[in-house]
Order: structure tokens, then C-alpha cells, then sequence
DNA sequence: CCGACGTTAACGCTGCGTGAGAGTTC
DNA sequence: GGAACTCTCACGCAGCGTTAACGTCG
């Protein structure tokens, strides 16, 4: 019969963590003196204490732990191996994914703080929208100035966070006879005309990068979200939009206007 | 301005989260409001917020966010960032090395769980050892008389927690003429004879593998310890020797013995 | 006046380290 | 009687999720 102190320098398992896998009833003692509390092992229980050892330097949970104990056949041990290899595939990957993505940063890639990339979902939402084909891209304030006299004359509620975008159809890049289309996000679905519509948009993922002041950042923000893209493996799927979340309507300074640039997304297959 | 619901959904920070970077004087709101204590923030500071996304993503720690916001100079950030590219290559270390060791076990070197390969370390240690060139590996009780003899006539007192040990000298196999040493830690020095002596033993890593039942268990156990050190990167080291904790002295029945065979081990420059 | 929001405060989880204060063994 | 153990209880860590109880906005 071992003392706490000895069978932890023996199994190489601290006295805590002794004590923790007793309250977790992974390792009890052998004996328990009533009296004193003392806890007494075997040295028998210095192999299970081995095995614990490895397992806990494999990273598996105490509750895994316990149940390879209670049930040491192969079939049971192989199902909980099977599991921790697969959390661990999954963590390897991420933190090769960070590493990567750390490693380039530090060579210099920096406008990627500079522009921050970043994947989020646009939420399902309802939409007020407004499509037409214009001369050029200058020209996207008239669909705005047709949505939103439309918005005030029917008193259509908008919403607060309410995803202003104006989405860029034409699959190639144009200067002229560009398709846009403009959305402001509505609490709910109205009547709409031949020009106006109100939509239902499902929920999807993006790449996005946040900036503030004038568009001719667009160019630098789109090379680096697209360099991103390719570097972790996404595809970019049509169309493109911009978000604006401060826009000349809101401030005539363009140093205050914050822009959103969205990359609509797939994953794509190594 | 927007309220804490907004921003948390435009930034995809949990409003939790956005409430823990306030208290850590990570985020603040740029507006509280005094009499409610809501809090309101603009939009440029979603672009903050997206960068703490992304070092949320890449691991940092929220001791290191802080560190980057305050001071985002290129000296201060490329600092953080080699911090955490090593920290990553440590886990990814870990990670790797704990997954090719299941890899190999689901694979079926499920000797590794029936003998437990462990590193460990021997502590430092005061010994009483006998060493002597025996006839055959039979002879070794003999030692073991000669040990206990003396240390039942001197009243030496030994260590619970004992390490009674084996080392085998000879650096090949042999059958005859074995050079053997037997050793049982002591609580101090003390005289010791011709053929017995005390000595001080310095610390030293091993592997180890704890088995029970008889000694034609040491071929397989050998084999186990020898391919685990070969799959983790170490060499042996000689002498390999044996811990007894439970053995013919203190159990006549062979199912109860309980045997530590320890490989010396150094790591192995790959 | 209600429902959707906001607030603070606090607990829970995991895997331990590190005490404090008190009893035990030798 | 004092050193070296042991015991229980409990706080602390990080990074959040998850109530609960209560105030605010429209």
C-alpha cells in the first residue's frame, strides 16, 4: 500500500490530480481509512495510473479517460481513439491555418491588417431592392435616390442595422452598362412596383473587408481580399456587393465613410 | 451610433464578448450612456472589432489583443506575432506528436496499451548496491541475499517507495557470465563493505514500461519500449535495468509480480 | 403595457496549481 | 514536540456561454 505522496512520484501524476481522479471516480484508491481519509493505492494501480498518464498526454478529456477505464476492449478504445484523432485533425488544421496565415503577415503582408479580411454570414433577411443596367457606376446614386423616395413615400420601415448594398451583377469587369442592383433590409414584405421589389434573401457566407474613406481603396481592398481568398481556399462566387455603413448620405466627408466590401463564397476543394 | 445588438451583429462578436473586451479595457464603447449604462459604438469601430476578430481566430490571447491595439506600430505587432508563431509550432508539435501515436495505435500496436510505454524520471536518489559477475540471470537472488542480509544486520533503514532495482552492465546480450547490480534506495549513507556500497544517484530521464506476471513478459515488453523509442525519437542508453515493486520477495505467486523495465533514454537529433 | 432590448452579477465548464488551516504519522 | 505528510475547502487562471433579476425603449 502506497501513500498519496509516494504512488504520485511512482505514477508521476501529481497529488492533485490524484485527488481530481478519485472526485472523478477515475482512479479511487484501492483503501480509504475511514479515520484519517488517508488514500492508500496498490502498486498494482501504478499500471492504470500509466495508462492515464497517456492518455492525458495524448489530450484526452477526463470524461474520456473514464470511459476507456470503465471499458477497456479494443472495440470501445479503438471508437474513443477514433474520436480524439479526429478533434485533433481538426485542431491541427486550424492552427495550421493560423500559422499560415501568421506566417505570411509577418513576411509582409500587411495590408491585410491594413484591410481585414474577415468571414462572416449575412443573415437572412427581407430586402427592399431596386435593379437596373446604368451607363456607369456613377450613376448607382440614382437607384438609391428611386429607393429611398420610394421608402419615404410608403413609409416602409427600414431596419436599423439595415445592410445598405448595392450588388455588382455583371460577371466581367465593366465601366459601362453596368447591372446594379441596390437593397436596403425592411422588417417586413411589402407591395413593390415594376421597378421595386421586395425580396426574401437566405442567410450566406462572405469574405469581407471593412474600410473608411473614398472608393479608390476598392482596387487595393478587392487584390487583397481575393489574395486572401486564394490563400485559404475559397472561391469567390458572383456577384460581388459593398455594404455601406456610413455613405455620403449620411456625411459628406468621404474620410468618414465606412465601406464594407463583400466576396460571396466557396469553399474550394484542394 | 449603435447599440451593443447592432454592433455585435455587424462585427460577429458575441455581445458577451464585446461586454468582457469593455471590462478589459480592450473595446470600449465609445459613448456610455450615464443614467442607463447602455453602451454605444460607432461604426468605425468595427473596423477594431474585426481585427480583434482575426486575432481572435489566429489564438491570441486577450493579453496580446490589448498589447496590439495599444501600440499598433510594425515593431509591435511583428513582435506578438513571432510570440505566437512559436507558441503555435509548440502546439502543432504536441498536437502532431500525439496524433501519430494514435494514428499508430488504432493501427494495431496495441502493445503500447497492454505495455504502457511512459517517460519518466528517476529521481535522485541514495542507494545501497551490490554489483557482481554471475554465472547466468538465475543468480541474480543472490545479490538480493547478499543486499538484505546487510541491511537487516546494519538496521539500515530503507525507503518505502523503495526502487528496488536491477541493472543489467552488460552493454550485449549474454547468457553466461552476466555483469549485474542490484540497488534499493536508503534514506542516508552510510559505510558499506568490499562488495557493498552506498552511492548517490543523479536524476535521469527513462522509459519505462510496468508489467505484472513472470519475467518471460521481458522479451515482448522490450520489444514494445525499443519500437516506441524508435517512433518518438529516442536512443537507448545503457545499462537498462528493472524496478521491482512487487516480486518473488514479497509475493510467491507470479501473477502478482509487479516489474518496471526502464530503457536510459537521450533524445535523438533527427 | 408589452416585447425586444439593455444592464449587472454570478455560476458553470476544464484541468489543473497553489494556498490555508487543520489533523496524522513517525 | 516538530518535521513531513495528509486531509478538505476553496480561489485562481482563460474564454467564454448561460441564466436571473431588473431597468429601458418604442
Amino acid at each position: 500500500m502506497l501513500k498519496i505522496g509516494d504512488f504520485s512520484k511512482l505514477s508521476q501524476i501529481s497529488i492533485r490530480m490524484l485527488r481530481y481522479y478519485d472526485e472523478l471516480d477515475i482512479l479511487k484508491p484501492s483503501y480509504l481509512d475511514q479515520t484519517t481519509g488517508y488514500r492508500f493505492y496498490t502498486v498494482e494501480q501504478l499500471e492504470i495510473a500509466g495508462l492515464l498518464q497517456k492518455l492525458r498526454i495524448l489530450g484526452f478529456s477526463s470524461k474520456a479517460m473514464k470511459k476507456i477505464l470503465e471499458d477497456r476492449s479494443i472495440g470501445n478504445i479503438k471508437y474513443y481513439f477514433e474520436e480524439r484523432k479526429q478533434q485533433l485533425s481538426k485542431e491541427l488544421q486550424n492552427l495550421q491555418n493560423a500559422s499560415k496565415e501568421i506566417e505570411q503577415l509577418t513576411e509582409g503582408h500587411f495590408e491585410q491588417i491594413e484591410y481585414n479580411v474577415v468571414l462572416k454570414n449575412i443573415p437572412k433577411r427581407t430586402v427592399i431592392s431596386v435593379r437596373k443596367i446604368l451607363p456607369s457606376y456613377m450613376d448607382e446614386a440614382q437607384l438609391w435616390e428611386i429607393l429611398y423616395n420610394y421608402i419615404e413615400k410608403e413609409k416602409i420601415s427600414v431596419l436599423e442595422d439595415c445592410y445598405a448594398m448595392a450588388i455588382y451583377h455583371d460577371l466581367e469587369y465593366k465601366e459601362e452598362n453596368v447591372d446594379i442592383e441596390v437593397q436596403v433590409s425592411v422588417s417586413e414584405k411589402g407591395e413593390g412596383t415594376e421597378l421595386i421589389h421586395f425580396l426574401e434573401i437566405e442567410s450566406f457566407p462572405v469574405a469581407s473587408v471593412l474600410f473608411n474613406g473614398s472608393y479608390d481603396k476598392m482596387i487595393d481592398v478587392t487584390k487583397t481580399a481575393i489574395m486572401w481568398m486564394e490563400r485559404n481556399g475559397y472561391h469567390v462566387l458572383q456577384p460581388t456587393f459593398n455594404i455601406f455603413h456610413v455613405s455620403k448620405a449620411q456625411d459628406k466627408d468621404p474620410r468618414h465613410w465606412l465601406t464594407e466590401a463583400c466576396f460571396k463564397i466557396k469553399e474550394r476543394k484542394i
